[in-house]
RNA sequence: GCCCCCAUCGUCUAGUGGCCUAGGACAUCACCCUUUCAAGGUGGAGAUCGCGGGUUCGAAUCCCGCUGGGGGCACCA
C-alpha cells in the first residue's frame, strides 16, 4: 500500500488537513505500506512563501512522519510538484493524450468563457457545460493556431454521452455514477503551461506507485474526470476512499479556514497537545469500538482499520476536544506540565526569558496546584497569576467580595483579624502545619471552614476559584500571604 | 438551477435482520467527596433510530420515494 497527502501551500495547514494526512498515515502505518509528503503548489497565484514549512511543522508536532518528500527525499522525487513541472515530468503526458484525441487545445479564453456563461444563464439554460469548438479539430488544425501564437489550454475530452462509474471505499453503495453529459471539457493544462491540480495529481499518484487515494469528500464530483483520465492513460485505477467532511460546530457548512480557528499552530498555541490532537482527529470520522476513546499513537495504528471510516460528516466539538486535553495534561508528569507550561508563563510577562534555575523551580512547585484543571495550557498564567503579582483590593478584587454570604463587614474583619494573628504566630509554613492552625481556628471560632478558608482565599489570591488553600498559602509564601490579609482586612475597616 | 454524497440522544458515535425495553463519550442535571474550583465516584434526564411506503415470521439494520443536511459545478486545490 503507498498512500500520500497532497497539500497545497496557500496558507496555514488546515487541521481539517491533518486529519487527511493522518487517515493515510495510519493507513500505510497499520497494513505496512508508504507515506509520501507530496506539495502540490502549481497556483502560482495562491502560493503563500513558508506554508509548506507550516505543513511539514505541523505534521511533525502531532507524530506524523513520511517515508518519502520534500525533505526526505525517495526514489519518485521530487516531490514538489512546481519542480516535476520545471523537470518536465508532465509534458510527455498531455502529447500522449492530445495525440490520442482525448485531449485537445483550447482557445476560448477565460474572457470569453465568462461570457458564453452569462449569456446562457440569462437565456435560462439550467446549467451550463463548456465543451471547446476545438475539440472536433484535427491536431494539425490545433497546432497551427498554437504555432500563430495564441494562447491555449489544454482540455480533457469528456465523453458527451454514457456513464462513468467508480467505487468508493467507504460511500455510493456498490458505485458512484455519473452521467457523462453532466460533464464538461475541464482544463488540464493552463494556459501557462501550468498543469492543474486535476492532470498533476493523477500523473503524480501514477509516476509514484501510489494504491490507495484517501481524500476529502469534497472530491467526489471531479472524481469521474480522473477516472476518466485513468482509463484514456490505460493506467489502473486507484482505490478511492473520500473522507466525510468535518463540519462546523454549528453544523453550518464545513469547517473554514475564513471562519473558524483552524489553523493547526494555533491549537500549537492555545496549549494543546499534539497526542490529544492526534488522538481527538482520528475519531473525525472513524471509530474503534464506540466505547474506546482514549487511544496513543501506538495502539491508533494497531486499530485503525479502513471499514472502520464514516460516511457520514463529523462534526467539530470544542467542548470534547478541550476534554480531551485536559486528560492527556492529567496524564503527564508534573516536570512535563512544567516545561510544557514553561512558554505559556513567559509570553504572559511572569517568568522571564530564559528562565533562571529559581523560577523554573518555583514553577515546578506549583504545578501541582494547577495541574487536574488545566485543559488548555494557555489557562495557566492566569491561574497562577496571584503567586507572581500583588493581589491589592479594590484593584484585584472588590473587597465587598471578602464577605461570606450569610456574614456581615464586622464578622469578617473579626475572622480576618484572628487568622491573621493565628498565622503571624506561624512558624512551621508547610500545608500541613497551616491545616491544622486554621482547623483550629474554625473550631476556636465557632465557624464553618467555608466562610473562614474563603474570606482568606479571596484575600490572598483576588479570587474566589483558586487551588485548595493550605497549599495556596505555602505557595505565595508567609510574608505575602500575611500583607495580603492585612491589605484586606484594612480595606475592609474603611468600607465599614 | 444541475449533479453527487450523507441521515441513531443537543453533539460525536456503537449497532451490518432477532442479543436493542438502542450501548459509550462530550455537554447537561442531581447526589457523594469537599475550604472554593477542578478531578474522581454514583445516578438521572436525553433517540418512537428524519418521514412515508414496501420486503420479511421479525428492520435502526435490506429496497423505493420524500424531506432535511452537506458538498461540487474555476486557467483553486
Amino acid at each position: 500500500m503507498r498512500v500520500r497527502f497532497a497539500p497545497s501551500p496557500t496558507g496555514s495547514l488546515h487541521i481539517g488537513g491533518v486529519r487527511t494526512a493522518l487517515f493515510n498515515w495510519l493507513c500505510a502505518r497499520h497494513y505496512g505500506g508508504q507515506f509520501i509528503l507530496r506539495i502540490e503548489d502549481t497556483d502560482e497565484k495562491r502560493f503563500v512563501p513558508g506554508a509548506a514549512d507550516d505543513i511539514s511543522i505541523s505534521l511533525r508536532w502531532v507524530g506524523i512522519d513520511w517515508d518519502e518528500g520534500p525533505d526526505v527525499g525517495g526514489p519518485y522525487g521530487p516531490y514538489v510538484q512546481s519542480e516535476r513541472f520545471e523537470l518536465g515530468i508532465y509534458r510527455p503526458f498531455v502529447e500522449q493524450l492530445l495525440e490520442a484525441g482525448l485531449a485537445y487545445m483550447s482557445f476560448t479564453t477565460e474572457e470569453e468563457l465568462a461570457q458564453m456563461r452569462a449569456a446562457a444563464e440569462a437565456a435560462g439554460i439550467k446549467s451550463f457545460r463548456f465543451r471547446g469548438p476545438e475539440r472536433d479539430w484535427p491536431l494539425a488544425q490545433q497546432q497551427e493556431m498554437a504555432a500563430s501564437g495564441k494562447p491555449f489550454t489544454v482540455r480533457l475530452k469528456t465523453p458527451l454521452e454514457g456513464e462513468t462509474r467508480f467505487r468508493d471505499l467507504i460511500r455510493g453503495g456498490d458505485e458512484i455514477v455519473v452521467q457523462n453529459d453532466q460533464l464538461q471539457d475541464i482544463v488540464l493544462i493552463k494556459s501557462s503551461g501550468m498543469p492543474v491540480y486535476h492532470f498533476a495529481h493523477l500523473v503524480d499518484d501514477h509516476l509514484m506507485k501510489i494504491t490507495h487515494v484517501m481524500r476529502g469528500e469534497e472530491w467526489v464530483p471531479s472524481t469521474p474526470y480522473h477516472v476518466l483520465l485513468y482509463d484514456y492513460f490505460g493506467w489502473q485505477r486507484p482505490i478511492f476512499a473520500h473522507l466525510p467532511a468535518i463540519l462546523r460546530h454549528d453544523g453550518k457548512g464545513k469547517l473554514s479556514k475564513r471562519k473558524d480557528d483552524v489553523a493547526t499552530h494555533r491549537f500549537r498555541e492555545r496549549g494543546y497537545l499534539p497526542e490529544t490532537m492526534l488522538n481527538y482527529l482520528a475519531l473525525q470520522g472513524w471509530s474503534y469500538d464506540g466505547v474506546t476513546e482514549i487511544m496513543s499513537r501506538d495502539e491508533l495504528i494497531e486499530r485503525f482499520t479502513l471499514d472502520r471510516i464514516q460516511p457520514s460528516p463529523a462534526r467539530w466539538n470544542p467542548e470534547k476536544l478541550r476534554d480531551m486535553n485536559g486528560i492527556y495534561i492529567r496524564k503527564r508528569t508534573a516536570v512535563e506540565v512544567a516545561e510544557l507550561v514553561l512558554p505559556f508563563m513567559q509570553r504572559a510577562g511572569l517568568i522571564g526569558d530564559p528562565a533562571s534555575d529559581a523560577e523554573r523551580a518555583y514553577l515546578l512547585r506549583l504545578i501541582p496546584l494547577i495541574h487536574e484543571r488545566l485543559e488548555e495550557l494557555q489557562e495557566a498564567p492566569d491561574l497562577l497569576r496571584f503567586f507572581y503579582r500583588d493581589v491589592t483590593p479594590g484593584e484585584t478584587y472588590n473587597p465587598a467580595d471578602l464577605i461570606p454570604k450569610k456574614h456581615d463587614a464586622a464578622q469578617t474583619i473579626a475572622m480576618l483579624r484572628a487568622a491573621h494573628e493565628a498565622l503571624s504566630r506561624q512558624a512551621d509554613w508547610t500545608p500541613p502545619a497551616l491545616e491544622v492552625t486554621l482547623r483550629g481556628l474554625c473550631e476556636q471560632l465557632a465557624v464553618k471552614p467555608g466562610p473562614l478558608f474563603g474570606a482568606i482565599r479571596i484575600a490572598v489570591t483576588g479570587r474566589s476559584v483558586a487551588p485548595p488553600l493550605f497549599d495556596t498559602l505555602a505557595g505565595v509564601g508567609r510574608e505575602r500571604s500575611l500583607a495580603r490579609i492585612k491589605a484586606a482586612i484594612a480595606a475592609l475597616e474603611q468600607m465599614a
